[in-house]
DNA sequence: GATGAATGAGCTTTCATTCAT
DNA sequence: AATGAATGAAAGCTCATTCAT
């Protein structure tokens, strides 16, 4: 992924793009729509209302075939939050990666991010109910452990931030975009384009000069 | 945790204090060991996992006399959101409100939900669990859409901090307390006296600045 | 019972009704609370739709009273049956037994019944529901097994009925009363006074004649 | 039982039958399973008492498959109390209808519907249950409210039957029936060929002279 | 690969009954 | 005599999972 800023930026993208379809083109037909069925139904009904055969109706398939590409409930769970983080990374990178200029990259990443779950409702809810149940066993407080650390630790490293722990920015980066969607989501309250760059300005304000 | 009050207070506090028992003094003997050992149940195997008979044992209680004090597990799990809310807030209350200096109590606000997270990890993961499940009907994003908006929007109101929707600083403020708390609770990495001190400068710097 | 016919009718209905009152008077007001509430239960509910706590709201009496005068649902159910017969057989004793004519009596039995019936529904609704079920333990199918029985035998010992086993007029005198009960409770046809003439008429036509 | 059809009507008999056939065979092995099980229980234990757990042993088969058929218990009375009644009017009619002399059959139809219930008490026990329970929403007095009620009428109509309204003769006839059979299969007294004869012909001199 | 009837452990909930007050 | 909180066995029912087709 390093190597990709040499490219002309369009065969980047479509570089990106194939790569991502190779992802997905991995996934059958039916498993694409047991994913998409059950994410349906735990953002409807939560974890413990999405018992199988309900998801047997939303998806069109047999039991059978939900237990031919996934062992057990718990499996098709973690599969899925694998699949549904995999397309929101993939989607953040597209957008972001190629930027050269930290500062954009900072304010991309979060405005990227904010879009994405604005849009995905479902996928946030989702998240947010894998995330702290105890499916959920590596007990990581955010997805992106990767990802979004390793940006913020950069920006520590090369002295865009001010020294301090990562944690702290973590928490202050990933908490607001996290906080400002679920917001959106579920409350009425819409942050517009002013809004949005003014709370992001406000958190690179703060994270680094201070 | 009692000490932080260096207030000739006493009475206040004497005051407060018993309201809070009072409160507390509504719920039974019985109620009380339902909710903590459901605590402990859902923090440990989720609402999923958290069986009323499992619960049974844990409370020491009969099934029989869970149901009279309840009238489904939903309504168990609805009031136990409010009871433990209900402790929270009257903890936070009470260590902050009497302050007079308003960028005193952004610190200690964020603070002592910080502690209290912290202190009482399952609570957290009870509260995050229930505010992303379908029992939270309301689907309010985090709690204390009453203490905290209001408080923020005080010192919108007030001039503390620069003229923006109140949402944004909601945004920052409790997106980052959470998100905190949770990288302490789930991880093993522990914010000092320090770390915590610069974040909260952070956004003090940001929120008030700029 | 059997001396009566020897008083003038007015002390015999005196008589007869003090001694009905003696025997209600046996039920204390709770007792009697009980049984009614139950009465309406099972009309409503059935047999296994009356629980103990619904009686306990019905009857606005505690647990612990129901189970101070009975000793179990059994006891309660197997008494109140006792109670509602006692409470019907006196009622048609009383307006029947006096009469000496026994075609007379053929009449005003059937018709008696049939008014009790259709004016105390709900007696007829656990009547039937009690019959049936299990816990008539002697499988009596009828009640009066005593009183109709004798009634309907001493017409054939009298020579007012044609000779014939004496249940071949149980099934036809009292199967019709109770149908008939029955098509007016549930169904919405009212026999009126002369269809039920007809009725009886044609019974004893068919039980004197053939 | 067989045979009593003495007429050369094989081809009718063996097409009526197919056709009975072919309605029970809508019914799976399972499901009659079930209803046969349910029958014997109810007979024994009541409604109250046919547990799901009984029901499993006594049909051999697992909860699920019984949930499988049946949405509810509720609903597995109601489908199974139809599927009796179902039987025994195709039963009846096929021994009945084909009689041309209107006398003939009122003798018929009373004697086969005695000889059911007699060979047959559970289902009679399991009728008179379900007929006086809140299971019969319809709150039908008895069951034939079609075939006996048209019966009875075309009687009238065709001047069989003294001119009256139909329910007086369907009180005085399924009254009758039902009343004899219950004596039959509760007492121990058993009517004989000429105890039922005469019975009958009371009847048909009651309702056809008078 | 795909189906869905069948399974039965285990779930939430009810309910007859007890007993300290 | 009267109360009603407490009990826990057992009820009705669900649901993840299997397997013959």
């Amino acid at each position: 992924m390093e190597d990709k800023i040499l490219l002309p930026s369009f065969a980047i993208r479509m570089n990106v793009r194939s790569k991502e379809m190779q992802q997905l083109q991995e996934f059958s037909e039916k498993e694409i729509a047991i994913y998409e069925g059950a994410l349906e139904l735990v953002a409807k009904y939560g974890f413990h209302g999405t018992s199988m055969s309900l998801l047997t109706k939303e998806a069109s398939v047999s039991t059978g075939t939900i237990y031919h590409y996934f062992c057990s409930k718990d499996d098709l769970m973690k599969k899925m939050y694998c699949y549904f983080r995999t397309r929101l990374e993939a989607c953040i990178s597209i957008q972001v990666d190629e930027k050269p200029d930290y500062k954009e990259r900072f304010y991309l990443r979060w405005l990227k991010l904010y879009l994405y779950y604005t849009e995905h409702p479902k996928v946030l809810v989702f998240f947010e109910q894998y995330i702290n149940s105890p499916y959920n066993q590596e007990r990581s407080p955010h997805h992106f452990t990767g990802a979004y650390f390793k940006f913020l630790k950069e920006g520590i490293d090369e002295k865009y931030l001010k020294p301090a722990k990562p944690e702290i920015y973590v928490a202050m980066y990933m908490g607001s975009v996290i906080m400002a969607s679920k917001i959106n989501v579920f409350g009425s309250i819409l942050l517009d384009e002013t809004d949005r760059e003014l709370l992001i300005n406000k958190l690179w304000y703060g994270m680094s000069e201070v």
